[in-house]
DNA sequence: ATCAAATAAATTGCATGCAATCGTCTATTG
DNA sequence: CAATAGACGATTGCATGCAATTTATTTGAT
């Protein structure tokens, strides 16, 4: 019960969760042998977390140049805050017409964690930010929906981290709270109004910014190690 | 240019056409030797490809226990097809507002190729059918919303395959042609009732039907060993 | 005869080794 | 001095080997 996840997925979730924090900036090279060093395996495993993470869109793999911490461009951003906004409503569609028992009670408290992250000034508050958006997702009860709003969310993280000024509030919990009191009326208009405009305010933090290479991997990296689910997902 | 596609790339391409071509029926049980040794590679090439199908949805891979063509339920099999209409409506919502200068033509010589696929009784008019709808999204040129709807469509299609009738034809290309005709006419209202009905009568081809294991994997593979992009994706 | 436990077979998870490919640096030539 | 060709270094792509886990089979007891 404890061991249940095989070291790739360790890998996996450890650098995901680097990469949702921008830990790991966008560009960054990630080599297979450093990442296998750093954890203490082989490349295969390493190799295998990186081609999940290619799947989902967070590192870029070219062939026979290894692979990256993807660099969306503001082409993609744009086809990543367009798509989310179509999915983002029907997710608030379908919880206005059904949310599960103690729905709000999930969101309410998630919303406490992350006003908690933020006053301590914790890195997780920028991860805990995008999964307030797939916990809205988990409520509808659609495994595949969950899935690509999962997708969509963590990619915008990454534009966020390539574009986004440094840290900032990234989502403003207040907007939050209001999307969680209209849900609480059904009101779907009104939420899907405010989940627009805090799209819209995230998707206007673009400014071209050009990062360079994180230097040490190893060294952040070191802090990712998993011990335990920290819940990554 | 020629050899562009690594080792793992074509058995992933061969495994994606079998699947949704429907030679290979869910459930099949997949491993690893198996289809390294049909392929003429090692597990690790078989293993790689097996990884990035399974994040695609159409293989499930549980732990220590190997892979199979993923048996999708009836509540998954909603779950898809609610999905899809959003998205589907989202594509022809696009298409709409602004249809690529040679959109019309291209869908039009696709569906005529359905035709002839159709007529010659080809298992490719399973995978057409399938496509036109890769087609519509492609036109939008939003690659997120092409790869989303590509994981959809595939998803779909292993739904099919494990509920709907034999064979039949799948997608009714009448309901392309008018489609296509809503399309060119910019009638997003009628283009997506079309695609509502479309979809509809696509789902409501659920039977309970249970498939056995297909005994000799490497026999219906053998015929699927890639000599050259057939215009899989 | 049925069920439980132990053993055997099959398959995956992972590590290591080698060859191929790509980028870079240097040297040679026009 | 610029440009191109060749070689070097680094990294991936792939194959093979071994240990671990799971499943099937056999053995034993009640």
């Amino acid at each position: 019960m404890s061991t249940n996840l095989s070291r790739s997925d360790a890998i996996y979730a450890s650098l995901r969760r680097a990469i949702l924090e921008q830990a790991l900036k966008p560009g960054t090279k990630l080599p297979e042998d450093s990442i296998g060093d750093t954890f203490g395996v082989s490349r295969t495993s390493a190799r295998n977390a990186l081609l999940r993470l290619a799947s989902d869109g967070l590192v870029e793999i070219k062939p026979n140049r290894g692979a990256a911490v993807a660099m969306p461009t503001l082409e993609e951003a744009e086809e990543v805050f367009a798509l989310r906004r179509c999915l983002e409503r029907e997710v608030i569609d379908r919880l206005c017409k059904r949310m599960p028992r103690d729905g709000i009670d999930a969101l309410i408290s998630h919303v406490r964690e992350e006003e908690r992250a933020l006053q301590a000034s914790s890195p997780r508050s920028i991860r805990l930010a995008g999964e307030f958006h797939i916990l809205l997702a988990e409520l509808t009860g659609s495994k595949l929906l969950i899935d690509f709003i999962s997708q969509i969310v963590s990619r915008s993280s990454l534009i966020l981290a390539r574009f986004g000024r440094p840290h900032s509030a990234e989502c403003g919990i207040d907007e939050h709270i209001q999307l969680i009191e209209a849900l609480k009326d059904q009101d779907a208009a009104t939420a899907v109004r405010i989940m627009d405009h805090h799209l819209h305010a995230v998707e206007d933090r673009a400014k071209t910014d050009d990062k360079d290479d994180g230097p040490d991997i190893s060294e952040i990296l070191s802090r990712y190690i998993v011990t335990e689910d920290h819940g990554s997902r």
